[in-house]
DNA sequence: GTTGAAACAGAGACAGA
DNA sequence: TCTGTCTCTGTTTCAAC
């Protein structure tokens, strides 16, 4: 999908407010409110706009903690890569993950209540995965930017 | 703010899909849909819920690369760390910057168009931030999980 | 918690550049 | 094909009860 000038003024908009209004939405980039709203559909049609979603601010729901943890797993049994992947799928406390090159295999963004229950994640996280070689963590003392906005120019 | 069993339940929907209907949204947690609406409204004004935003595919917009960066810097010039924060915040580029203990002081994502603009972007960081001792970057192979979701139960 | 009125969203049909 | 207008139904928002 090739992206216009005012499609690209559209996910800059959406990325900073989703409940913006399609009139003001349409003001703003020039169109009909209904042009802007057929683009917004194709927009999520083609994937562009994987989804909308509200975000929560951790500390108010009890998850003043955040740690980074750098993975590395044994190479030699990729067997057990497949399990790793979907225990970090499927464990809500990870919020994001990545196999990078590097020191560390996989880093991990962890939200937790506290230190002590991060401590019983990271247990249950190499019982359930035994091919983790090592990991080390880093406790986030300030968060300076959190999103996943992308720049769209 | 204490947060009802209700409220959880609305956040937990309300971060897979903000763009669910409040007559829906109020069928799930067993709520009339004007009281779902004030129970959304006041979780917006506690900030509880900080925004709603679209999440964009990098990938579809150009931005195909992603980088782990860890900055160690100087300590004993703290006159260049605001300037440095508002660096991190002004820069598009850095998706989610986290001030940490453990080897690197500052762990940065950052979103490039290629490796290319990657290393442009860190000379100009670099230029832009004297007191910055050394960086490593890790080159993201795999995209495993990204998501800001926080578990509330 | 419910009701009601006005604004808004979403989807379709239609005509014009 | 993309845009703007029109239209209809369902939804959101907010005030009043």
């Amino acid at each position: 999908m090739t992206l216009t000038r005012t499609d690209r003024e559209i996910l800059k908009l959406m990325q900073q407010d989703a409940t913006i209004t399609l009139g003001v939405l349409a003001e703003r980039v020039g169109l009909s409110p209904s042009s802007a709203q057929r683009r917004l559909q194709k927009l999520r049609e083609e994937r562009v706009i994987l989804r909308d979603v509200s975000i929560v601010d951790p500390r108010k729901v009890g998850r003043p903690v955040s740690m980074l943890v750098e993975v590395e797993l044994e190479r030699d049994r990729p067997e057990l890569l497949p399990p790793f992947m979907r225990w970090v799928t499927e464990t809500p406390e990870v919020q994001e993950a990545w196999g990078t090159s590097g020191r560390g295999d996989y880093t991990l963004v962890i939200t937790a209540q506290s230190v002590e229950h991060f401590d019983a994640l990271a247990d249950r996280m190499m019982e359930l995965n035994r091919n983790i070689r090592k990991f080390t963590t880093s406790v986030v003392l300030k968060t300076l930017k959190r999103g996943l906005a992308v720049p769209v120019d």
